[in-house]
DNA sequence: TAGATTGTTAATCGATTAACAATC
DNA sequence: TAGATTGTTAATCGATTAACAATC
């Protein structure tokens, strides 16, 4: 944008953060400023481009087409922003392996070989609830170090592979439980609670 | 599964939280138990209902029906479970108003009639980051409480409106960083940087 | 009764915020 | 120089964990 100087003010506010979580985050990882003229600009993002990797180009597959998979694969312009690649998808469903996605998508059966060739280490899982678990370990043991799990599952993994589990039905739960009873509840609620009204809300 | 009495481990295990996380959750919502007893599995779902609301029918909109959209709103089974209901679906394109899908798509122009006479309180957004502000803005002045943000803006709005900001990209970044990082990255690696491989970073 | 489990208080931990010396 | 901003240390805050008395 033409300029050349930040100060910690502003990435705090364009992030939504204090300056003082700027400042200390960039020291962490030995991101320097200068006394009186802030931050350069350019030296910031070569720096964080770095730490983040994004002069690497991340491979990433998506395990399970439904919904969510689709959407993912169509996201592709989001991630390819920051070099976050979904090279394939895979599914047990012939049907969803015979349409056309923005990404291939191949049944399970080959899923092993191609992590293996091709040096995969992140996986998006929007699987059924019923078979999370047992494509997990099988992610797992195929090399996976990074799981993005889209299913409702408490997932088992070495303490080496990390996951990052994302709920949408917990996200939406909070902001209608946080928006709607910010108005109207209040402790005593609980208190007061007659079996008839919870017998109400039984039904 | 026929069992009647429930304990703060069992609980804890199932959830992945502690013991003592359960009981100080369920001593904040006044939900009690016997000293040797445990919980009343009935009673303590009765209670966690009512608390969250589940009595009630849940009405949500999502507004922008590109690919989140769509997979949001096929995404009913989830939803409907917990009695979340996508009632309708908004665009500004006619091509997906045109469109089927499990819920009503209607054109944004409607919007505002449809979120007063519904009493609707929460939506889901998933529009271009470019209109993000300004769909918010409707929305808000339209009475929503509560919203599920997809796109990878900072709202403003009232204090007295929830936003939950949900950003596939960053949650995906978090995942690529800390498995990959996990076993390649030191502290010293940024220390020693030379301006050659900062600048290889940035090709 | 003895053992097990709750409910709550105290201790710990980590993360955020405040403060301020260093200095450009 | 004076003013502004960094970088770091200290203080605060909240959330998690530990501990344990109460008691079924």
């Amino acid at each position: 944008m033409g300029f050349k100087k930040v100060y910690s003010y502003n990435l705090g506010h364009e992030a939504g953060v204090s300056a003082e979580q700027i400042r200390k985050d960039f020291s962490h990882f030995k991101i320097t400023g200068n006394k009186k003229g802030g931050y350069e600009i350019d030296g910031v993002l070569d720096k964080l481009n770095f730490i983040f990797r994004k002069n690497e180009l991340q491979k990433v597959i998506i395990v399970g087409m439904g919904n969510i998979g689709r959407a993912l694969s169509h996201y592709e312009c989001g991630f390819t922003e920051r070099r976050q690649y979904i090279v394939a998808g895979f599914d047990i469903d012939p049907v969803k392996i015979r349409k056309t996605y923005n990404v291939p998508v191949y049944h399970m059966h080959s899923m092993d070989e191609y992590i293996r060739t091709n040096n995969i280490q992140i996986a998006i899982m929007a699987v059924p609830f019923i078979s999370a678990q047992e494509v997990c370990t099988f992610l797992v043991e195929a090399g996976i170090k990074g799981i993005m799990n889209f299913s409702p599952v408490l997932l088992q993994v070495p303490e080496d592979v990390i996951v990052n589990n994302i709920n949408l039905c917990d996200e939406l739960e909070i902001v209608i439980y946080t928006a709607v009873n910010s108005y109207t509840f209040n402790e005593n609620m609980i208190n007061n609670l007659t079996s008839q009204e919870i017998q109400g809300a039984r039904e």
